[in-house]
DNA sequence: ATTATAAGATTACACATGTAATCTAAATGC
DNA sequence: GCATTTAGATTACATGTGTAATCTTATAAT
């Protein structure tokens, strides 16, 4: 079994995006997180999270007759697996000409690249 | 003028994917090409192709009664903007994380790792 | 010259997505 | 107890996307 991830589309992530920061949620909670960066109509923001979870990505708890929202899907799982796919289909797989690419458009700071290196290290010492 | 790029949906980019490989390039060399790893029907390569050029993502010469299409955009200008919008969204515009996410997903190579540390000597340099 | 081919243009059509408004029923305010 | 609010469910609707089929017309074959 394959284990399908289902698409998550750019608004879905948003709401999800802030479910991951701290969880569980009514979506009064939600709506509210939203509304400090976005322009949705509470409606909106209740339609993706419908959405979520029919799509089996948010689960939820009964609390009186409010929602519990939860991930079902952690983050850390769900970003491996979009760079996993990002970097196979625009880069062939290979990560430096992505992060050269990236330097290339952004400004590398300086613990940009301690991280890197930190990264780098600890590679080489799991892997001599 | 913001230089507003066009979405370009997934199955656009593995038509424009080819394209960049080597162009200028008629429908048929397009769909030749693609045959090698999709199952596409040539109607549905033309109908990308087409929507494509509406989007002002290829532009074509008329050869005779044939178009020869070229991309109107660079293969990396395309790259380093998305992967730019993708570190930012996934990764709050943290390029180290998402390597370690990469690393942690996926097997680096040892000369996957030569090019990073490649690329940030070459930093280094240019930043002392 | 007429017919058959085949290139691009136009149309099709179901499902996804962004963005809500309306419906239904339960809780809450008087 | 009855009206109002409000939570989630259902419906809406334009545009995008995947995936072609049909239309139109210029050439190639005979």
């Amino acid at each position: 079994m394959t284990n399908q991830r289902p698409d998550i589309s750019n608004a879905e992530f948003d709401v999800l995006d802030v479910i991951w920061d701290d969880y569980p949620v009514t979506s009064n909670d939600v709506i509210a997180r939203l509304n400090q960066r976005k322009e949705w109509h509470e409606k909106t923001v209740k339609t993706l999270l419908g959405r979520l979870v029919k799509k089996e990505v948010l689960g939820f708890e009964k609390q009186q007759r409010q929602y519990l929202y939860s991930p079902l899907i952690a983050r850390e799982e769900y970003t491996k697996k979009e760079t996993s796919s990002f970097v196979s289909r625009l880069f062939k797989g290979k990560i430096a000409p992505m992060v050269a690419g990236f330097a290339n458009q952004n400004t590398l700071s300086k613990q940009d690249v301690e991280e890197l290196k930190a990264l780098i290290q600890q590679w080489e010492k799991d892997n001599d």
